[in-house]
DNA sequence: ATACGGCTGTAACACTATTTAACACTAAAT
DNA sequence: ATTTAGTGTTAAATAGTGTTACAGCCGTAT
């Protein structure tokens, strides 16, 4: 049951929203102008902040200013009568997270708010445990486990691990992840990532079907 | 967290376009115009490039034909106003993936991102396993055994027992495994590929059945 | 048949790339 | 201040590939 904190000073409008979110699950606080809406939000920290632009004593930019000193990750979305780009990039830079131009309907509305309140890493999290063989690979928590065990490993292995996998039984050229992990191809970082391939190899040793073979003068593959 | 490298000349959408996809996760590197794009191109190495087409000094497409000269596979999608279907296909000559027409909307463009960056040709190919005589051959593993022993083949070793197996009991040309493998067909390499075929034969000496035999001034068969 | 010149087979070597252990350095944690 | 994890660097050993030399082979012209 997320809660949203509205403001929005025309009433008229206010109400319609109000009563269209309640509607559809969400917990509502409803503010008319600024300075209300801070104290709103103090007072009842919502999940997501929807607030008009234009309002009398404050608008909804410095408000969202005050907001953002309080939490920076609260999601802000704004309604704007303006279309002027000017305006809405100053949104942005405050960390607004999405805008809607008036007029809206009520159900874009409702489906912006849901992305935004969408935790991103829900989504990702089941996508992100790789299966190598009898292992299992987590690349966000860099953690490599094999029946029960589990290791952790470094940042440089997690990524160099993640890119074999990604191009498994093909070639991932040295070249490209020196340039990508280590930013450049000089002699010594190719070094570099052959020792790194000896540490993976070594993780990797418990089940014997995976290979990391050499193609000499190019790059690595992971066979699975 | 893939890096996208955003390129627009004008500064209000281009901020816009940067925050939002910064807030859904995206680590976005911006440049304003085709030449600086070019720089944070190779500066950043970018998985996925999102260039607007019509730029000052250096439009959209031709800074995609020097981003396709650096890396053939990174997917560059274009954003245009122009709908002109000449520029499109303009764009996809070049390797862009896709192009959105502006106006465009946010959400759209992070689904078409994110359809972008999934990397659809890496699936689980169940390593083939060649019978040669009573050898088994994983060419993927790049090995070789015969009743329990295995033998590591080099890479140059292991394409070319390939292409004679797949041209097992014909004639595989000479000339056409140094192009493929070497690039040219010199007279050295040539040499060369005599030495490799050599060396297969002592791999291959434990079963007499198997012979590579030589088709003077042609190339070899191998015969099982 | 014989000799010739261009192939081919192979060993040996040269050279470069890779593997690996060991250690050095740095930044963070205690 | 000390420990620790992560990463970079080095050096020695090993593996992969290219090059060369020489011996033998093949087809053919003599």
């Amino acid at each position: 049951m997320p809660k949203v904190l509205l403001i929005e000073d025309e009433p008229a409008l206010g109400m319609i929203v109000k009563d269209s979110l309640t509607y559809r699950g969400f917990t509502v606080c409803y503010a008319a102008n600024g300075i209300a809406g801070l104290a709103e939000f103090e007072a009842h920290r919502p999940d997501i902040v929807v607030a008009d632009v234009m309002m009398p004593d404050m608008d909804g930019f410095t408000m969202a200013e005050h907001i953002r000193k309080q939490d920076p990750n609260v999601p802000i979305m704004f309604l704007t009568a303006r279309s002027q780009t000017a305006d809405v990039v100053r949104g942005f830079e405050l960390g607004g997270n999405d805008y809607l131009k008036k007029p809206f309907s009520l159900d874009e509305l409702v489906v912006r708010i849901e992305a935004l309140l969408r935790p991103k890493n829900v989504v990702n999290v089941p996508s992100t445990l790789f299966e190598i063989g009898k292992y299992t690979f987590d690349p966000a928590k860099q953690k490599l486990s094999f029946n029960g065990q589990e290791a952790s490993l470094s940042h440089r292995e997690a990524e160099l691990l993640r890119r074999l996998y990604q191009l498994r039984n093909q070639v991932l050229e040295k070249n490209s992840v020196l340039l990508e992990l280590w930013g450049d191809d000089t002699f010594f970082n190719g070094r570099s990532l052959d020792v790194f391939i000896t540490r993976l190899r070594r993780h990797l040793r418990e089940d014997p079907q995976i290979q990391i073979v050499n193609i000499r003068g190019i790059g690595y593959k992971l066979i699975i």
